[in-house]
DNA sequence: ACGGTTGTTAGGCC
DNA sequence: AGGCCTAACAACCG
């Protein structure tokens, strides 16, 4: 699940904004009794981190390649996590779980999560810069501590929108694309959240499993970078700099 | 039916 | 110390 998809479960969740925890169920290895009774402050989000707030404590999901949600539904595997509200449940499929103890703005720099308001290009420019010249711009767009929220899906269609090659060098790179790049992730996942929501986002795709572009050149498929993550590659309309 | 995957962390090895 | 690698998670789609 990408940062998109995680602020959708954040909107589907309001209902539960407020409300005390009934029962805690799952066969999740955590302290269920931690969350019983207590009440839910709010919900927020950090990329793909989904955030439970209590007083006091964060429970922490995420729900990487495999995980998946239902809300007062259920599915047929076994939920690691459920919470009972009076009005309803969620339920959470293959995720992981813990708990953050300290306050989440020393956790969490929000001028790093592209859906966050706190978002700031200019900022995750500077970070990014700080990283060495030589490591491939498909990779570092998967590094969550830079790109918080992007995914593999938004990873390769905003080096398509941009027309960059992921094999590209971040020294190699010019300054204008880099900003560029960082400004699309944004934009991007504003799309990417809009065509979810109505269920029309693979009707967008560009290059991501796709087999030739918008130009009808041909898209190669090949494993980049230290991450070995599937890549969709328009040789014709991307430039790769090295 | 089975290979691929919208992702991250933990831990071992050098 | 830190880079590199693998396993784990264990569902779902085509």
């Amino acid at each position: 699940m990408e940062g998109p998809s995680i602020v959708i479960l954040k909107e589907e969740v309001q209902l539960f904004n407020g409300k005390e925890v009934q029962h805690v169920k799952g066969y999740g290895k955590f302290n269920h009794k931690r969350m019983l009774h207590k009440k839910v402050i709010y919900f927020k989000s950090w990329g793909k981190q989904f955030l439970v707030c209590f007083d006091g404590f964060t429970l922490w999901i995420h729900f990487g390649l495999f995980g998946s949600y239902k809300i007062s539904a259920t599915k047929t595997i076994n939920a690691k996590l459920s919470l009972v509200f009076d009005n309803g449940e969620l339920n959470c499929y293959v995720c992981s779980i813990k708990f953050i103890d300290e306050p989440l703005d020393e956790v969490y720099d929000w001028r790093l999560d592209m859906l966050s308001e706190k978002w700031n290009p200019k900022y995750v420019k500077q970070v990014l810069m700080e990283k060495k010249e030589d490591v491939q711009i498909g990779d570092l767009l998967l590094d969550a501590k830079i790109f918080s929220g992007v995914g593999n899906i938004i990873r390769n269609e905003v080096l398509y929108r941009t027309k960059v090659h992921p094999e590209s060098l971040l020294g190699k790179i010019p300054s204008r694309k880099i900003t560029e790049i960082i400004r699309q992730t944004h934009l991007y996942s504003l799309d990417f959240l809009k065509w979810r929501k109505r269920g029309e986002l693979a009707k967008h795709w560009k290059v991501y499993k796709q087999t030739t572009c918008d130009k009808r050149h041909p898209v190669i498929k090949k494993d980049t970078g230290k991450t070995k993550r599937r890549s969709f590659i328009c040789e014709t309309c991307m430039v790769k700099y090295d």
